[in-house]
DNA sequence: GTCTATAACCGGATAGAC
DNA sequence: GTCTATCCGGTTATAGAC
């Protein structure tokens, strides 16, 4: 097994470039540093990553991706807390990535990332409240999604599966959703 | 007179930044390119200019500070023909920093003095037009003092003083401000 | 006190050898 | 895939000439 291993430096120098953000701030730390902590010279990284930029990117694509899979079955009138039950989920998936983002909105931007977060944002309030929403439905659709994504980073220490039947409780009455089927 | 030419080299280094700027734009000089051709070491520039903002800085101010100076003694309904003549020799007597901002407005943020400069214009259109212009009127100061600037630039070649009337003349049409005793 | 230079460090990025 | 070496740009420390 010489060769299967290709991307473990890769996966190395994220994991590595992603405490160190987390840590320090995206324009606070150099690839040097990062190279270092991976036992690394920086030209190795160079071989990984084009650029700082890129090596940022990859970091936070996956879960753009991965957000975007997930929506793309739902449409207009979708279930709500199917809907946010999902994204919840690839939330907490990402947490690490999702964490790093809540820190730092700069970086959509610094990747140019920027305006497909906000396109998805966009099409869940279209499909949760409706395609002539007032400004406050907008504001609790707004409200929900950001509130969603902040538990999972906040709150850590829960267990996954009750802190999701918990945010989606309390977003389902946000948005006014009476809950499925909760027995008394 | 040993003391005297105190800041000769700073001048000098000005100059120099001066032309490379203009030249191929501020982001694309570097300080080892404008040291090399005053004939002195980075560390050199240093002295005299804390950083390359300063620098910048320091090659706009003056003609900051002289448009304020010029500025300071109109108020509200002041002669247009004289305001804009006054504006019209300071723009002239800087035409250099005049182009350099022209061809490169970023430079202005770059040195945060972007609002400055706003500052001015607004304090024109006012005195110009009046305290409650129209949208007409307004569009007709803002391009008098633009298109003042611009003559002083691109037309390097006409002397000051027929520069200085020709353009006045223009615009003072441009805003309908009957010229002051011109015999036929 | 004024001015300038040498040398060095940091960060990003690339070339080329192993 | 990784390194050594190198370049560039910005910046600072230090030392020293005038």
């Amino acid at each position: 097994m010489p060769r299967a291993r290709t991307t473990e430096t890769a996966d190395r120098i994220r994991s590595a470039a992603l405490e160190l953000i987390a840590a320090k701030g995206v324009h606070q730390v150099s690839l040097r540093e990062i190279a270092e902590r991976v036992g690394v010279t920086k030209p190795a990284l160079y071989y990984h990553f084009a650029s700082r930029e890129e090596l940022v990117r990859s970091l936070v694509q996956p879960f753009i991706d991965d957000v975007e899979a997930v929506l793309a079955p739902f449409g207009p009138g979708a279930d709500a807390r199917q809907l946010l039950g999902a994204y919840f989920d690839v939330t907490y998936r990402h947490r690490d990535i999702t964490a790093m983002i809540m820190r730092e909105p700069g970086i959509l931007a610094l990747v140019d990332l920027a305006a497909a977060v906000g396109q998805w944002r966009t099409r869940m309030v279209s499909m949760l409240a409706g395609p002539d929403p007032s400004l406050a439905e907008v504001v609790r659709v707004q409200m929900a999604i950001g509130g969603l994504g902040d538990c999972t980073v906040v709150l850590p220490g829960a267990a996954g599966p009750e802190l999701r039947e918990a945010v989606l409780d309390a977003v389902c009455d946000l948005l006014l959703i009476p809950g499925p089927a909760r027995e008394p």
